[in-house]
DNA sequence: GCTTGACCTGGAGTGCGCTCCAGGCCCCAC
DNA sequence: GTGGGGCCTGGAGCGCACTCCAGGTCAAGC
């Protein structure tokens, strides 16, 4: 892994906009990015990395305001690995749940689907495990 | 079931504010509801599934728009009874995406907490099928 | 008759997460 | 030295899904 990149590098490498990336970072998502001479944007390489993270945990829908306090964390030092850890696990869990949540509303929209047909409802449910 | 629902009984029974409610009826995902004649709305017990669907589709972050073209849909006879299965259809199979989707995430998630704890990345890995 | 509570209308406002824009700078290739 | 591409800044704008508000009506209870 190269020590930087640039905008249009980390933009291409996330599927993310270069307002978007500028957009974390006056946020507070990122701490201030390193400048090249002439201004431009460096991404270290765990600037990248803490990308990678803060893309899984938008794409599972965490505000931008917990990552911004997840960030807020990180910057203040090791000791708040704890801290860190605690918020990452609280977001597994939350998305067990809104999973959990989503497969009741499919079951529930499914058997909709099956009255529809006239299909007498609980005769051949649609099996849920095999969804995934 | 009664034969019509006050507004703060369909409220409560889906967990809406009578504004949004409202909302619902003046985007068009229910038809114009009845009224008494104080002008007060009286949903019918017809009205009432339709909104239970609406929410199991909402919560599942079907757009007010596709709602919007469903219930037109609805509206425009039993003839679209295929096409408003199709909207269902197409609406779960997303909805496996969006979950499997949410499941990667997850356990990306997952081999960071667990680096971030010390064990060796592969070791112990998150068992992905057992968290539903 | 008066109050209270539930509801009505049209329209404005809000929060979130981007997204777009104007005007400008730097650097490389031709 | 000129053109183009990539990037810069501050700030405005947007789409979505609500949410709130002012001012009003109606029915029931005291």
């Amino acid at each position: 892994m190269r020590d930087h990149f640039t905008p249009g590098e980390v933009a291409e490498r996330f599927d993310l906009t270069l307002d978007t990336l500028r957009y974390y970072e006056r946020e507070g998502l990122l701490r201030r990015v390193d400048r090249a001479p002439s201004g431009h944007r460096r991404y270290r390489a765990d600037d990248v990395e803490l990308l990678g993270l803060i893309r899984c945990l938008r794409d599972t829908d965490m505000p931008i305001a917990r990552l911004r306090e997840f960030a807020e964390l990180l910057q203040a030092g090791d000791h708040t690995g704890h801290d860190r850890l605690d918020v990452l696990r609280r977001h597994q869990d939350r998305l067990d749940q809104r999973i959990a949540e989503l497969r009741a509303n499919q079951a529930a929209i499914q058997h909709k689907i099956d009255h529809y047909v006239g299909v007498p409802a609980d005769s051949a449910p649609r099996p849920v495990e095999e969804t995934s």
